[in-house]
DNA sequence: ACCTGAACACCGTTCAAGT
DNA sequence: ACCTGAACACCGTTCAAGT
């Protein structure tokens, strides 16, 4: 119980300070997360923030594997298809809540401990289901690069719900000078057609992830020799 | 001529503003391009820049757009497979010349006319092919999500060639405290393969893509249905 | 009418001075 | 020994003052 009138604020600590990170950059984007902004919410000088992450590269890397600790990891039991889906289905929910972690998510040089378990675990699901070593890297490498690029563009385009995405395709087509349309026919063409029926970013990612995992089933007869 | 003796300083134009941009960020990084530095480089102070873009924002514009016309846009007289498969190679290689533009690419509010001409080349390629609209959409979506994913990936890790990569993995592995190793007995197998053979990102790319493009051939009944 | 230096409102981080 | 205000070296961009 402390005596002054101003309420006993709850101590710092490694862990609040990157919640708080998270939560900032998730209402604010990557660019609208600074040290004096971050320390301001927290209710502290900057420079306190000094002592509990040693400078921004580590509060990222903190807030990076808060992202990797949320993806449901693969279960091997479901059979390698249905976990891999899964994975990636979790592994796209998680950078929709989290935007700002697409660019970070790899080539961290600190990975935390949530990022070297999930990657263990790919891995090791994987290597039981039988896939020899390369293909374990070129199924994972493949997978993960499909979820990133697709999450890229996902939080880089700007419409949400199929009709937000159709009306939008609609503005931007009325919008368009004839001399435009004429010079990129086949654009306008799509165009057209996403402003009819709009676009659903649901069932384009899935379609793109059965399509490579049927691809990936057809690597079979090279399990042995990966 | 002029008479003093400072050597008369060609004038500066948009263009010659969104070239030195590139330049500087292939160098430095994006973190590297400030419209301060680029302006020195340039000789000038950086109030002169802002004649000849409006902001920082309309910079990036034209820089993003210098790479789309790098990009070799896809010939159809060598059928979708192969047109796809060299363009996506060609974006990707486009993507090494400037990491930078990997997160930028997609999204900017107003495209350039490469950009605009990229993708009508894209979706002329695959609706002359037969392709329907859906699938069409689907394609490129899967295609460039991978591509972006991939150069990601890319140029977020650390290592050039596989030797280099071989040798970083076997350091990461030395230095690795066996009480990790215990936890992660997956990822240390891999790490350990990765240290024996290094790892080919070239070959890795085109394994992915060429696994994709299988997927993509096997669409070929709903064709008609796009 | 044009050009630009100074200024504004920010950054991440250091460091010395104060308790 | 601990804490932190002031300072440093930057940003992108505005704006008024000078020519």
């Amino acid at each position: 119980m402390s005596r002054d009138a101003t309420p006993t604020r709850q101590p710092l600590s490694p862990d609040r300070v990157v919640d708080a990170g998270v939560a900032l950059a998730d209402s604010e984007g990557l660019d609208g997360l600074s040290m004096r902004e971050l320390a301001q919410r927290l209710g502290v000088v900057p420079m306190a923030l000094y002592k509990h992450v040693a400078n921004k590269e580590d509060l990222l890397d903190g807030m990076v594997d808060r992202v990797w600790a949320e993806v449901e990891p693969p279960a091997p039991e479901l059979g390698w298809r249905e976990a891999m889906r899964r994975r990636s289905i979790s592994l796209r929910d998680a950078l929709r809540r989290h935007p700002w972690a697409v660019g970070l998510l790899e080539g961290r040089m600190r990975p935390g401990p949530a990022n070297l378990f999930q990657h263990d675990a790919m891995m090791g699901c994987l290597r039981g289901a039988g896939f020899g070593f390369r293909t374990t890297v070129h199924v994972t490498s493949a997978l993960d690069a499909y979820v990133y690029g697709f999450a890229l563009q996902e939080k880089t385009l700007p419409f949400g719900t199929p009709e937000e995405s159709g009306e939008a395709a609609a503005r931007k087509l009325e919008a368009t000078p004839p001399e435009l349309a004429q010079r990129f026919p086949h654009l306008l063409e799509v165009a057209a057609e996403l402003a009819r029926a709009g676009y659903d970013y649901e069932e384009e990612f899935l379609t793109g992830l059965d399509l490579i995992l049927d691809g990936v089933e057809r690597l079979r007869p090279e399990w042995i020799a990966g």
